[in-house]
RNA sequence: GGACCGGUAGUUCAGUUCUGGUUAGAACGCCGCCCUGUCACGGCGGAGGUCGCGGGUUCGAGCCCCGUCCGGUCCGCCA
């Protein structure tokens, strides 16, 4: 007789005998009968045994939780009073005629069950178990059902999926590669590719108008919450098109999917600059769910006698802002929130406690009102539009420091005071970021990656780089950058001149993109495209906190495997094979 | 590299600071016995601890101090 699955089974397989194979999920021996429940992926069945086979019931009092059972017998209707509407096959049970234990179980490291909370950490070291849960069961098929609506939607748009190399050349700028001695080659060493980006590009210039592919990237860096060394990238990439086709085209993607997954229908994504995002947000992957927003006031302060503002106020690279909040804020709470920002380079965090709008005079509470003026004070009023109760903070300083510091006090604002709205989907593109980032020692690095094409002109590109617009655009979703590409260089004299610009000089640009400039010398089309995070964009659509809950075997923030206890030390002979010597003293 | 939070039974936690003191508790799980309609079954009984690790202070440390390892959140980093 062949298996059943137990989620095929209804009240339609009455009367049938069957067989069917899985986990014990949970037994209740009450001594004259016992109840298995028998899990198989997400479903479980009851099992009910009978005292009467007197052979049976010997084996079934000697099972224990996740045993690997095989039963069979007869589906029958449960007695009235006895359905349990909290399962799918609640009105059914499967009477035993034939039980064997296909396989035995030491006692669970951890509870399997809903019910009981258990730490990450564990949850890694015996991932394999962990993943038993029918929360991770479920998602994990979402995530695989994420791909395969992937899949379908681009192949059936004529993308072709080509894979490329996983041991590939070491490229400089960008992430720490990770890298891979080689041993036919001693002294050399492959590099696991950041991302396919080359080999996309050289499938343009191969006449492959439309490639993807759902492939694994990796950075050497320090892991967060939506970050791991391995990750996994939709990339795509397209000849003869446009930004505009491009964004279209991932649009469409992430709606397909979002219909397909959750059956929701995502209204069309707003676009909204680079520029215009730092300045409401002061974040270029803005949370749209969160109402809070950034309020330019250097005009108010232009005068100023209160240093803290007026420098500032008059500084081009410096910025001032305010951020209204309509509660009124604990002592405490406010020094954890000038702690906070502390965190990203804020010298302090001036705030006004608005105890009465009606009265600028006696109705305000703040450390810096006298050194305020009472223009100043009125204009802040109304401009801000304060009301009795609200708090308002303010951000002065460098330009990047208020930014970074006033955007995350607005998330973080936005979290604690429960402003966000959960249920919502907030997905918007950025556009018009710049070609370069300038740090502070004047040096410039790529906001996207050096094959970014400008939407200005050379000319512009070579006098003001600084100032330079990337034809270049992201896809966020409720404040997590989830995709992001560009238009791409198509000739090498303009590559050329992008990575003179970042300070590569000929002979590195020539070491270690050679093959690719000159590719660029064979008639190459003009072509753009995108990436995606696999991994992120799961995470969100199963409303996890963390892209370690959509996958399946992670590592922790320092780049370990719990469960494999990978990376470990090699033998000395492999090592003298690939010619390597370790500059660590092993531990004793 | 840095900041902060955590590490106590198989698991999840309480106990930990201001205030160190005899035998470190709970729940779930586990083991044994009982139980014929439960479904997070129930009842009775039992076992289970290097308080992450190392050092220090003290008559005495889970608790205080120093160091270290592990997990997490964040800064730096992530073209």
């Amino acid at each position: 007789m062949s298996l059943s699955k137990i989620s095929s089974l209804t009240k339609k397989n009455l009367g049938k005998k069957i067989s069917v194979a899985g986990w014990v999920e949970n037994i209740r021996d009450h001594g004259g009968v016992i109840f298995i429940d028998l899990r198989e992926g997400n479903e479980i069945l009851q099992v009910v045994v009978e005292p009467q086979n007197k052979e049976i019931f010997k084996v079934a009092e000697s099972i224990r939780d996740e045993f690997v059972i095989s039963v069979s017998g007869e589906i029958k209707e449960r007695p009235k009073g006895t359905i349990n509407k909290k399962m799918i096959t609640g009105e059914i049970e499967l009477d035993s005629s034939n039980l064997s234990i296909l396989s035995r179980s030491k006692p669970m490291p951890f509870q399997l069950d809903e019910y009981v909370k258990v730490g990450e950490e564990t949850r890694l070291k015996y991932r394999y178990l962990d993943l038993r849960r029918s929360e991770m069961q479920e998602t994990i098929r979402i995530r695989s059902n994420i791909s395969n609506e992937i899949r379908q939607f681009l192949t059936s748009n004529d993308f072709l999926d080509i894979e490329t190399p996983m041991m590939t050349k070491a490229t400089p700028e960008g992430a720490r590669d990770f890298v891979i001695p080689s041993r036919v080659n001693q002294g050399s060493f492959y590099a696991l590719p950041q991302s396919p980006q080359l080999f996309k590009q050289l499938l343009m210039i191969s006449g492959f108008g439309k490639y993807f592919q759902i492939v694994r990237c990796f950075r050497d860096e320090d892991t967060r919450k939506d970050r791991q060394p391995e990750f996994t990238q939709i990339d795509i990439e397209s000849s003869f098109t446009s930004a505009e086709e491009i964004m279209n085209l991932g649009e469409n993607l992430i709606k397909e999917v979002f219909k397909k997954v959750l059956n929701i229908d995502l209204k069309d994504f707003p676009v909204m600059t680079y520029s215009e995002s730092i300045k409401k947000f002061g974040s270029d992957k803005p949370d749209l769910r969160n109402p809070l927003e950034l309020i330019d006031v250097k005009d108010i302060f232009s005068d100023s006698e209160f240093k803290v503002f007026g420098d500032p106020a008059k500084d081009a690279k410096s910025r001032l802002v305010a951020l209204k909040i309509s509660n009124s804020l604990a002592r405490s709470q406010i020094d954890d929130y000038t702690k906070f920002v502390g965190n990203y380079g804020a010298k302090g965090l001036a705030y006004i406690k608005v105890n009465d709008a009606n009265d600028l005079k006696e109705g305000l509470q703040s450390p810096i009102l006298k050194f305020l003026s009472e223009n100043e004070i009125e204009s802040l009023s109304n401009k801000l539009n304060i009301s009795s109760g609200d708090t308002v903070f303010f951000g002065a300083g460098h330009k990047k420091i208020v930014n970074e510091s006033m955007g995350a006090l607005r998330e973080k604002l936005g979290e604690d005071l429960k402003l966000i709205d959960k249920e919502k989907w907030a997905p918007l593109w950025i556009k018009d970021f710049p070609v370069f980032e300038e740090a502070e020692d004047g040096s410039l690095s790529p906001s996207h990656h050096p094959f970014t094409r400008t939407s200005d002109n050379l000319e512009m590109l070579e006098k003001n780089p600084a100032m330079a617009i990337a034809d270049a655009y992201d896809l966020v979703l409720n404040g997590y950058e989830i995709g992001g590409g560009s238009m791409r260089i198509h000739n090498s004299e303009e590559q050329r001149k992008v990575l003179s610009i970042l300070g590569i000089s000929e002979e590195a640009a020539e070491e270690k993109f050679g093959f690719f400039l000159e590719a660029l010398d064979y008639g190459c089309p003009p072509h753009g495209g995108i990436a995606f995070g696999l991994d992120r964009l799961a995470m969100l659509i199963c409303n996890k906190d963390s892209i370690r809950d959509v996958i399946a075997f992670p590592k922790t923030q320092s780049a370990y495997c719990l469960m494999t206890d990978a990376p470990s030390n090699i033998s000395d002979d492999e090592l003298k094979e690939l010619a390597i010597r370790s500059t660590i003293q092993t531990k004793d």
